[in-house]
DNA sequence: TTGTATGCGTTATCAG
DNA sequence: CTGATAACGCATACAA
């Protein structure tokens, strides 16, 4: 690489100072006098210096990256909690490096790996399915957890009001006079995850009313895509359990399930009844809208980087777990 | 930082060999006999090694990271882009950075001195409004275009096929017996850019039918999104212009005009035609689907970071410009 | 207020 | 086949 690198020494020369002097200007340190910096700061503009981060890094051992590892970028989800965490992270001087895990324990364990292989600061962590995790020989690398894993405390952790979110959903749809509820999920439903603890939140709420549940009324997916929801509404339409309601494990399925139902010309909600998770920004926009647990994003991301921040600063602190609030958006899907 | 750092120096001393022997296992560098390979590996598993990014960047002066900056993450057009960047850098040993350029020529002219500042290796820029750019004073830092300005060839560039996929679209809603087809599109109509390119290639499917065009049916946006194509449904159904078919500059857009649509009582495809651009995923599982441009996703990623690489290798190469292929996606939307 | 010496972890070069 | 030495560009500590 011919890259034109121009560094510091080069800097000094131009203005006649020693790069000592250059870096402090260059870092706004005081004990600068103002001609000097002045002459220093020309020379910046003249030349086209940049700093090296790479050097910077290698003196200080911090980047100023933080990790984000989201299973799937592509997912409107996932698309939509980034927007939120790079504007927080920026706020507080710190880029965002998006990594994508795809969906699988491995990848999710990969992650941390690699992010520690590329110095980030710290990860953002939006674990789906990893559930068990190996602490690696030298921890307190600064890791907060978005989703159901709590790895005992181990890790800081900001969790989405799952159970408690599709319990409110379930019971709104059981409100509205729905007595054959389905719930459309995820198909491990062991452990403790997104799909298990939405899973408990739906068999509440129809306990809660004595109303039915069980396998039969569960459909299980093989993936979170609108494609699988669409295949999941067609069995719903076809398997003559007479379903009223159906709540879906997250907005990106529920979109799939009406467009499953419609291919099978049930009506929502005038058939068929219809709860989301996420409140993706399409949820709004469907037709019909879709009714949706939404978790208020921004203040998980606002939690996710405040925490990591923190525990940069000081990675012995003790580990802090959160649930984020929710707020259930009525819409047409189940009115 | 109390970063437990394990540098090659120890896994040398534990290893009984030279960090230069280490350096040479690491990189898979000929000229290391098996046993003292074996005993390096060995030494790296036991002590938890891990290449210093840093360090390593700092001597060769790569990083190994293509920075990709786009407008907005959160758009689904974006995230599913980004996701093919990703999976093809992956394959060229490249790390993907994603970037947010909040769709501003501002924030795209900052993506190249952000991207150079930390040291990407190259940068594929995502340009939507950048119609003008004052090449820096030390040029050759590798970039491609991906959009619309090709500034006069003195980028490699990966263009989508704005002009012709909307002629076409709009020539198949004339087709499908449309005579007052709206366009809805952005409000800069001045350069050479996204906006103006599907406006012309509208103009020009309309002109060879000797159909209505021109302002009246001009409906312009504030604002890429789902909530403004709402708006300028509504703006549409209110307008008395009869109008019967709506081409949208985004499937994004389109989808709120769907809504928007509806908000009116207006039924698509029996009182409206309506075609988009992209085909995101969620355009096939709308109710309607939409009927939408595809242009070649996988084949557009895989050209930009085969030309950002080829750049990496050669900064000196002659520059390509290139348009995507595309195909029209007949949907329910326009049936 | 400014300058000098030193080292961060890695790798290119060249000697053994 | 293996090892010693010298950078890479910056920032810390200390000296002037």
């Amino acid at each position: 690489m011919g890259h034109g690198m121009v560094t510091m020494e080069d800097v000094a020369r131009l203005a006649g100072v020693s790069k000592m002097t250059v870096s402090n200007v260059v870092n706004n340190r005081a004990g600068v006098s103002e001609p000097v910096r002045r002459r220093v700061l020309e020379a910046i503009r003249r030349s086209g210096y940049r700093v090296n981060v790479s050097a910077r890094t290698l003196k200080s051992g911090r980047t100023g990256v933080i990790g984000l590892a989201v299973p799937d970028v592509e997912s409107a989800y996932f698309g939509h909690l980034a927007s939120h965490v790079i504007a927080q992270a920026r706020r507080r001087g710190f880029h965002v490096a998006i990594e994508e895990t795809g969906a699988g324990a491995a990848g999710e364990a990969g992650a941390i790996a690699h992010s520690r292989t590329l110095q980030f600061d710290g990860l953002i962590l939006s674990a789906v399915e990893l559930d068990r995790l190996e602490e690696p020989a030298d921890a307190h690398y600064p890791i907060v957890m978005l989703g159901e894993q709590d790895f005992g405390g181990r890790f800081d952790h900001v969790a989405m009001p799952n159970e408690e979110g599709t319990r409110v959903a379930t019971a709104h749809l059981a409100e509205r006079g729905c007595r054959r509820i389905a719930i459309v999920t995820g198909g491990a439903l062991e452990g403790v995850n997104v799909v298990t603890r939405r899973y408990q939140g739906y068999r509440a709420a129809l306990a809660e009313r004595g109303l039915d549940a069980g396998p039969p009324l569960l459909f299980a997916l093989d993936g979170m895509s609108m494609a699988a929801g669409r295949a999941a509404a067609h069995r719903i339409a076809d398997s003559g359990l007479g379903v009223d309601g159906v709540v879906a494990v997250t907005d990106t399925v529920c979109l799939g399930i009406l467009r499953g139902l419609a291919d099978r010309g049930l009506r929502v909600p005038g058939d068929v009844r219809l709860a989301g998770f996420d409140d993706i920004p399409e949820a709004a926009f469907s037709v019909p809208s879709l009714t949706t647990v939404a978790p208020d994003h921004r203040w998980m991301a606002a939690r996710a980087v405040e925490l990591v921040t923190a525990r940069i600063e000081s990675p012995l602190r003790p580990t802090g777990q959160y649930v984020a609030p929710f707020e259930l958006m009525i819409r047409e899907s189940s009115d």
